[in-house]
DNA sequence: TGTACATCAGTGAACGCGCGTTCACTGATGTAC
DNA sequence: TGTACATCAGTGAACGCGCGTTCACTGATGTAC
């Protein structure tokens, strides 16, 4: 049984997500080198000292930002990775929660579009080596698939990698059409499931040549 | 012949000038939105006064930097669509092409980086719309190809907007590679090969099956 | 259960500082005659 | 060529403001007995 947190623990755990939400939400229009310490406190309704009891300055709030972002994005691509069928459905399937995902956790990946390229190193570099451990999971379950018999590690790495940038762009698309035309998804996700037919195709031919 | 411009012209040219190196300069590590008017004349060399004798704010001193940094993004582009050779060739001269892209124009390759995705609006819009126009621009290209006999406006926009895309994220990975640890440069250009010539054997495949 | 003390999340005032923007100005450059 | 006036890029002082961070504090929660 789980240890019942006290209630001091549980409202400065409260204060934490506080401060957490009105980041996440003040990023919504800037990024987070231009975030203040007391815009965020003032919109998590605490004192500008409050803030210190919780995080030692604003790229440490940014790095939780980035685990949290990951992990609902983590739990997404493994989604996809377990599913089965033929190629075509697989395709469908994962366009089609990549697309979920951008319209249920909004924040968390417009916030890893802008700082993955940011000015806070120590967030870009959080986000990069997250980013690289995921292509590592997708090449590994590709590895364990039928197709990629014979396929070296490096070929392997480098189809991973392929999927996961194509995967980072579409949900930047989709999300950029969020923010300005809705009209303009539904463009997109037949762009990106082409794009990954066409892909599917060139894996078939790997080496045939 | 060009007309003369007089010492003043010449002048305000010159201080424009050091103005947007300044800005350039200090966006190597922070954004566009926590950029300082202060902070760029006093880099420039001028009064923070005469930042106003150039531009109304930041953001269009932003937008000035998306124009240059686009112009010679385009000039690179038509250098790789121009080319003849077999698509291995190509795809050699493309790669090549990218990464001196990257080391020659450092830090216009990393503002586009930093503000495709930032939180200045007219930033990110002017840099989306210029995308665009290159992803028809290398669709025109493609559909001059005999490779291309029989696709669609649609597939072709599709395949092109999937090649501008690959080398939107290869300089950013060129990039940070520079910025972090430039021996992951080599490997960098190998992968980016390995995928282009993956999507090159999709492209000849399409429609085949 | 009750009491006395310890902990510590959150407060509110205070500090010194750099910010964006404005203003009347200066003096070199440009122009009309 | 010379003179008298116009233009305007750049200056330096001034303004009010919100910032990050610190500090001693308060009072609810936790703990030992």
């Amino acid at each position: 049984m789980s240890h019942t947190v006290g209630a001091r623990q549980a409202q400065k755990q409260q204060s934490r997500r506080a401060l957490l939400d009105a980041g996440l939400h003040l990023l919504a229009d800037q990024n987070l080198a231009s975030l203040g310490v007391r815009e965020v406190t003032r919109e998590a309704g605490l004192s500008p000292a409050a803030f210190y009891r919780h995080f030692p300055d604003l790229a440490a709030l940014g790095v939780a930002l980035v685990e949290e972002s990951l992990a609902s994005l983590h739990v997404m691509i493994r989604s996809v990775l377990a599913e089965a069928g033929d190629a075509e459905e697989l395709i469908d399937r994962a366009v089609d929660v990549i697309e979920r995902h951008v319209r249920e956790h909004r924040p968390h990946v417009r916030f890893l579009a802008r700082e993955r390229h940011g000015g806070v190193r120590r967030v870009r570099e959080a986000i990069d080596a997250e980013l690289g451990r995921f292509a590592a999971e997708v090449g590994a379950a590709l590895a364990l698939q039928p197709q990629s018999r014979g396929w070296s590690e490096q070929d392997l790495r480098m189809l991973a990698e392929l999927y996961v940038d194509h995967m980072v762009s579409t949900a930047a698309a989709f999300l950029e059409a969020l923010e300005t035309d809705p009209a303009r998804e539904r463009r997109i996700a037949a762009t990106a499931r082409l794009q990954l037919r066409l892909i599917s195709l060139g894996r078939e031919h790997w080496q045939a040549g």
